[in-house]
Formats: C-alpha cells, sequence, structure tokens
DNA sequence: TAGCAAGATGCGAAAGCTTCTCAGTTGTCT
DNA sequence: AGACAACTGAGAAGCTTTCGCATCTTGCTA
C-alpha cells in the first residue's frame, strides 16, 4: 500500500500526500513539474495548494521516494524513484523523455572522477535532440 | 582584437560589450554568473547596469562567443566557447570546477541517440562529487 | 473514544534569478 | 556633422520556488 511508503518516510498520512504519490505513480513515464502536479490536483478537484506540492515533493525527494531532474526549461521534474539509476534523452521540440542507461558510460563516468581526485556523488546526463516523429513533421 | 568578434557577431561595438568580453577572456578556467561579472565591473568602476550583463552574455551566446552552463546551483554560469566541446566536474562543496572530455562517452552517447531514433543536437554531462581538498578538510 | 501535541496545510507574502519596458544615449554609415 | 537604428541603465515585472503563520489533522495516549 502506498501509505506504508508515506510512513516508512516518517511522514503523516495526509491527503494531499496520498494524492500527490498517487499522480505520479499513475503518471508512467511522464516527468512531471509541480506545476504540473497541481493542475492535475486541481482537474481532479482536489484543493492543494501549490506550496504544498513543493513542499511534499520536496519530502519525498529527501526520503527517497522521488527524484528531481533538471532539464534545462527552467523548471524542475519530478519522478517515482525506480530504484534504478538513468539517465535522459529529450526532444527539444515535443519534449518527449527517452530514458536508458549505458554502462559504459556510467564506467568512464566513475573513471574520470577518480582520475581528478573526485569522489563522486552524483551526476546528471541528458542528451538533447529531436526525436523521430519531430523530425518527420518538419 | 576583441572588437572584430563583437562586430562580426553583428552587434556594436559599446563599452558594456568590450568590458564583459575582456572579464570572461581574463578569467580563465572560472565560471562566471552575471551576478560575478556584474560585481567584477563595479569592483573596476564600471558603472553598467545588470540588466545589460544579462542582455549581453545572452547575445554572446547567440554569437556562439560564449557558452551558458546549468550546473544545480540555480543561477547559470557562463564561459568563453573555446571551440571545443567539454564537460564538467562539480565540487558541490567549494564549486570547483574541473573540465574534461572522453571520446568514449561521446561516442555512447551518439550511439545511445542513434539507437533511440534521436538527431542528437547537444548534451550536458556534469559529474558532482568532493574535490581532493574539500575531502582532506572534511 | 476524547484529548493533546507535534506535525501539516493553505494562503499570501517574499525571495532569487532573469527578462522586459522605456526614455534617453551612443555607434555606425553617409 | 547628421540621421537613425541600435544600445543602455533603472526599475518594474515575471517566474519558479520558498517562507511565515494562523488554522486544522494525524497519530498517540489515557
Ligand atoms: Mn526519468
Ligand atoms: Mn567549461
Ligand atoms: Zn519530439
Ligand atoms: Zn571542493
Amino acid at each position: 500500500m502506498d501509505n506504508q511508503q508515506i510512513k516508512d518516510a516518517g511522514l503523516k498520512v495526509t491527503r494531499p500526500r496520498e494524492k500527490i504519490l498517487g499522480i505520479l505513480e499513475r503518471s508512467g513515464r511522464r516527468h512531471l513539474s509541480a506545476e504540473d502536479v497541481y493542475k492535475e490536483l486541481l482537474t481532479n478537484g482536489d484543493d492543494i495548494g501549490l506550496a504544498t506540492v513543493y513542499r511534499v515533493l520536496t519530502q519525498f525527494e529527501g526520503a527517497g521516494l522521488v527524484c528531481r531532474r533538471h532539464f534545462e526549461t527552467g523548471q524542475s521534474v519530478f519522478e517515482l524513484n525506480s530504484g534504478d539509476h538513468h539517465d535522459h534523452l529529450v526532444c527539444v521540440r515535443c519534449n518527449r523523455v527517452v530514458e536508458f542507461v549505458d554502462p559504459m558510460i556510467e564506467e568512464r563516468q566513475s573513471a574520470i572522477a577518480a582520475q581528478h581526485g573526485f569522489h563522486i556523488e552524483d551526476h546528471s546526463l541528458v542528451i538533447y535532440g529531436v526525436c523521430t516523429d519531430c523530425a518527420a513533421n518538419a
């Protein structure tokens, strides 16, 4: 049950938290901004403040339930933490996002960090391009 | 002469543009925020508005003179466009930046984009970690 | 089950970065 | 030098995100 995840995070089970987690779970492969989540709540008739959406997303991030991404759109987007790290391919025309993992790249990154004496903590790799569909309707 | 670069960009040679370009040239391997550039101008006694700094940096970016980077600090940083692409290693403690290029990673990225039918346009790879100095004074 | 304290919420205000507006100024070309 | 488009500084405004606080809930205890 979802509620357990919230409890495990040391947070009280409240309606805003249940609804927001539900939206993220039902969003499939999408990457939603706080505003997206907020609008979805309004659509569903849930009267939850935008500040709460930001607060909850940040708390979920702290608890490892969601990941915050910084694509170059000016706002952060969130997705459920699948547990497995992955990087992103973003279409600059339609914003479609494709996820991928490349062991070779991961390995080279570790090597590079080590080579420069850095204790690696995280990394962000985003490839921007034009997807097949958008290239077709050029 | 610097002025030629400005002219080639189709821009008038003005004091703000000369000073800003000069600061970027003299900044070495640093990556400066608009605010950094603005403060440097003030220090040098140049009375140039912050809005102008932003405007000029954006114009220089459009002209391919500078590159804008989005590290996760909440503000953009700028550096002179060396002509050669490179990626970044950023210390999360002291913000030190190390630049690198890894042919293997570049190659894998192209392959991944192709594999997903994307016509690659750009990419951003930033590795976050703790540098040697910061690890020492832990 | 009623009561309580810690924790959460919604709202509006405010912060931080960046862009816009506009009246006045300056560079460029003749 | 003169004309005109381009540019500038200052402040207002825009956007995303966070804060402050009075009010309401949840989870626990008795
Ligand atoms: Mn993802
Ligand atoms: Mn660089
Ligand atoms: Zn597309
Ligand atoms: Zn450091």
